[in-house]
RNA sequence: GGCGGGUUGCCCGAGCGGCCAAUGGGAGGGGACUGUAAAUCCCCCGGCUCUGCCUUCGAAGGUUCAAAUCCUUCACCCGCCA
């Protein structure tokens, strides 16, 4: 017998590789226990880590209980998979502090109070932290030959260029320690996580096999590449962060609008919860009325209704239409414009001071890097002013180019918007 | 521990005493075309009080009128030998 959610995921393209096909669809007949790690490697996770969160979700949503587990111990370790350097260490307290943080990116993402699927968040600090270096020797290491070791892909390619050192060396048997925990006390059978990962997870069965004579399973998801190769999720201010503070709603929003037309097919499976007959929907309207983005704006919205809300979703939504729309800027009301700008990096003026020079003040709303660079982008004839062009580098902003007498609204180039407030 | 090679701007990678803020490619940015897309073409891409000045070529010293380029020491990486 086949198993619905197997055959989604592979549709979705979301399988890279599994444990033995017919035996994971047998464990998955009935209600299993399964879990994925993060490490706290950055004070938030990324779009990177919500696609292997939102497979999660996708077991839960069949019928499964999730244990998603924060790597308190492993991020301290460092993982070399997929890593061509030794990593930095970093501070405990720094760790800790992440830990916490991405725990309640968890939380969005995934259900805790359901009765039968509700989630049991750990952190691998707790079983780890009071082995003793001696109890870890001899009780976990004797299970490992390090022949095998090192012949895993994330050791050997460090091998072979930049060197590993022993202690990121030991990482699979952290990881695989994790499994062994989860496997005795919660009866977890099945390990997901990024391709890059296998070898962490095969480690875990292995020692489950010899210390339990247990049968567990692995399932990995394709890490994510866009249509033309390049690494996904980046963008030229960085990786798409979960936490607003990092990449604001409104910026997030604007990463799923902005996708490359090619990408959306491969976008919407792989986020959006949809159903598969939606989605096929989804992906015709981008080839029939490519201009209308109207899977983008879904997806968009679907996504950042998740992260940050559905009220803010929809918030930068308007924000958006408001401030891209084809009307003259100058026409739209004080509460439109109030809600549309702040979503936006701003910057304040003192009302009564004089006003900055308007290199100045592109500097000063972060929307470029520097003086230099204001002044480069206007010479280009990127730099607009409440949306017309600004032609000298020696402008300076008046009193009645104010929007409302209160507003600014600076943009660079197409879509890089900032705005500029007079505060009493 | 010994010998050899290396460390250049976001990344890769030239330069090997003045013509070097430093060739080339990629990434990135602006413009044109569009749909706040892609492809393509053109332009830009250290900073500043910008026809000039300041700070960069692993770190610190030194030689010289002048150093990314030469010398010394230190740190790190990669080979080969022990």
């Amino acid at each position: 017998m086949s198993n619905a959610l197997l055959e989604d995921l592979e549709w979705r393209g979301l399988i890279a590789q599994s444990t033995d096909r017919k035996e994971l669809e047998q464990a998955l007949s009935k209600p299993i226990s399964l879990y994925l790690g993060v490490d706290p490697t950055a004070p938030s996770m990324h779009l990177g880590n919500l696609v292997v969160f939102l497979v999660l979700r996708r077991f839960q949503l069949a019928g499964h209980r999730p244990i998603p587990l924060v790597g308190g111990a492993t991020g301290l370790v460092g993982d070399p998979s997929g890593k061509n350097d030794e990593r930095t260490l970093n501070e405990e307290k720094l760790v800790a502090e992440w830990v916490s943080k991405m725990k309640k990116q968890v939380e969005k993402i995934i259900d805790f109070d359901d009765k039968k699927t509700g989630a049991v968040m750990v952190n691998n600090l707790d079983w780890t932290k009071p082995v003793s270096v001696l109890d870890f020797l001899r009780d976990i290491g004797k299970h490992f030959s390090v022949n095998q070791m090192l012949a895993k892909d994330s050791v050997a390619n460090r091998l072979a260029t930049a060197g590993i050192s022993y202690t990121e060396f030991s990482y699979q048997v952290l990881q695989a320690l994790d499994y062994l925990e989860l496997y005795r006390r919660n009866d977890c059978k099945l390990q997901i996580g990024g391709s890059d990962q296998w070898g962490n997870i095969v480690a875990g069965l292995d020692l489950i096999r010899k210390v339990e004579g247990g049968t567990a399973h692995a399932l990995t998801i394709p890490l994510l590449a866009k249509s033309d190769g390049t690494k996904f999720g980046k963008t030229a201010s960085g990786a798409i962060w979960l936490d607003a503070t990092m990449t604001s709603a409104y910026e997030f929003f604007q990463f799923w609008l902005n996708s490359d037309d090619a990408d959306m097919p491969k976008l919407l499976k792989v986020f959006s919860m949809k159903d598969r007959k939606e989605i096929e929907r989804l992906i015709e309207t981008v080839n029939t009325n490519p201009g209308a983005r109207e899977a983008h704006r879904e997806l968009g919205r679907e996504m950042t209704s998740l992260i940050h809300g559905a009220d803010m979703a929809k918030k930068v939504e308007e924000a958006a239409k408001a401030l891209f729309g084809q009307g003259e800027i100058s026409e739209l009301d004080l509460a439109t414009l109030d809600s549309a700008l702040s979503q936006l990096p701003k910057t304040q003026v003192k009302k009564g001071d004089p006003f900055p020079t308007w290199v100045d003040l592109l500097a000063a709303t972060g929307v470029v890097d520097s003086k230099s660079a204001a002044r480069r982008i206007v010479k280009e004839g990127g730099a607009y002013l409440n949306n017309k062009k600004v032609e000298s580098e020696d402008f300076t902003p008046s009193k009645s180019d104010l929007l409302h007498g209160k507003y600014l609204l600076l943009r660079k180039g197409k879509r890089d918007l900032a705005a500029v407030e007079v505060a009493g």
